[in-house]
DNA sequence: AAATACTTGACTATTTTAGTCGGGTATATA
DNA sequence: TATATACCCGACTAAAATAGTCAAGTATTT
């Protein structure tokens, strides 16, 4: 199991924003100096991010994203799925009946891949961007 | 994130042979046949899991595996740390002070996937293979 | 002797990941 | 209004990981 670089660099960006001022553009390329991640990969996340309303953005000169909701209030499984990162621990179709080897029934081992992937949802679903903040930040 | 079929074939073959008495050794061909899952993949597992202790070899006609201790006794954390098969959520190397990308420190994400990493290991940790046999199987 | 079943390293096709590239558009400021 | 800044967005690609397969065995039972 691994988590992909996708995940986390959204993470650290967005986690590296919530340290501004909530209505001060911040720009992809200090982001990208700051975190030390590419600025074309942060481009391509930030379009997602953006598409599912996590943020938000301001063009031109001195512009750049802006959290569109307080850290408090965006869950980790918000950004994951705004990555389409899903915890994928079964080998089937959930909708299908079958199995996840085409076979007739779901396997023996099915159960106990559903709980993990309740289990590691449940984490994210529980880990808000402001739980990412010492609390000297979280006063700013 | 997302679980190989290692591990999900590892699983799902102890779990079919621990429906069996113990010291009954069980072919891979009949593994591979009731769960449709590759014979010489299973091959390549087996050795590991051999290797790692969790089950016994028995040559030659009407041999097979059997498991080296009872399923009570298995957790399913061995049987990754047997595959080879571990989780991983950081970017940076565990022993090194440097973060992710290699800069100076570790990021300020770290502590949060150091956290999940703990949060999934403690499932497998948990779980063992009598855990997913049913009530009727356990009697057995 | 023959069949069964484990042994073990090496090899390979496919998929996924981790980015890059290119050619835009919108806005602020000089 | 020119220019620089910074977002926009689809398509592309190299590299790594995954999911197996292949080959050439050896040990044991019947
Ligand atoms: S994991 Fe769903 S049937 Fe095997
Ligand atoms: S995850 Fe360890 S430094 Fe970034």
């Amino acid at each position: 199991m691994k988590l992909n670089t996708k995940s986390r660099y959204a993470v650290m960006a967005l986690a590296d924003m919530s340290k501004f001022p909530l209505n001060n553009p911040v720009s992809l390329r200090d982001i990208s100096l700051r975190q030390s991640i590419s600025l074309l990969y942060l481009e391509q996340i930030f379009f997602r991010l953006k598409k599912n309303d996590i943020v938000k953005s301001v063009r031109g000169t001195n512009g750049g994203y802006v959290l569109k909701r307080d850290p408090k209030n965006i869950k980790l499984s918000e950004i994951f799925k705004a990555l389409d990162q899903r915890v994928k621990t079964v080998g089937c179709k959930k909708e299908s009946k079958k199995g996840c080897n085409g076979k007739s029934a779901k396997c023996i081992t099915h159960e106990l891949w559903d709980e993990l992937e309740i289990y590691i949802n449940n984490f994210f679903e529980n880990k808000k961007l402001s739980d990412l903040l010492s609390t000297e930040e979280r006063i700013n």
